[in-house]
DNA sequence: TTTATGCTCAACCAAACGGTTGAATACAGG
DNA sequence: CCTGTATTCAACCGTTTGGTTGAGCATAAA
């Protein structure tokens, strides 16, 4: 399996049938089969992908009989959108920034180059 | 490359390094060289990373000298927020709707399987 | 008990991924 | 012109991924 939550996440909702599940299931539950329906891959194949949203954290299974009903978690998106918003907002921060300094800054003067920054940020 | 868009913002965001090349890229723009030194990869494989972050639309490179200075391009970040967003919802509004059921519903009653919907969804 | 249904496990395969090394290109400075 | 610096291209390699088929297991129905 892959490493950090935020990696698997990610990574399971990069794949276009993922994602089309996660999306049917944000309206109901279901089970394998009725998930795999639509698509044109085996049942398997289905399986699988719900293997990786279910490691992602992203879907639970209950038992049912001889049923595995899915059921959508959506608690994990806040791993997501926490990560995303935070980088949005620094990097809008940073533009308001430079706007208000090139503002301020009647003559020209653009040949300070900013330096990176060391890897600190927690991914 | 990948197919759809949001796949390839996914799958951009879904390795560690170039999570964190994008929180770094959040404070200040920085060359190919500045944004390798801390990882313990060659020049070119983080070469190869931001060319799957620009073709993902997270980043933009110019030119300045023999150097190509990347920029954090954040409005890609909306098209992810968005579809989080819409599935996040749409699944706590059935919760709430679950869950006024119940609460209006003093007699068990509960055997009713809801039937999963066909794939229109557009991912 | 036998049969059908729902699902997973196992082995396999081609393609994509993340990394490497080595060569090529582009520009700046002596 | 030659040298050094910044970056990319190309070929290669091991691992992961998304898919397949075929067998196996658990439960429900006959």
């Amino acid at each position: 399996m892959a490493a950090d939550p935020l990696s698997r996440v990610f990574s399971a909702l990069a794949d276009p049938i993922r994602r089309d599940m996660v999306a049917r299931l944000a309206v109901a539950d279901g089970t394998v089969n009725e998930l795999a329906e639509p698509y044109d891959v085996t049942v398997q194949a289905v399986s699988k992908h719900l293997r990786v949203l279910e490691d992602a954290g992203l879907v639970s299974r209950s038992r049912e009989a001889q049923r595995r009903p899915v059921h959508l978690e959506a608690e994990v998106f806040d791993l997501m959108t926490k990560w995303i918003e935070r980088y949005r907002r620094q990097a809008e921060e940073r533009y308001r920034r430079l706007d208000d300094l090139l503002r301020s800054m009647p003559e020209d003067a653009a040949s300070t180059t900013t330096p990176l920054p060391r890897t600190g940020a927690q991914t």
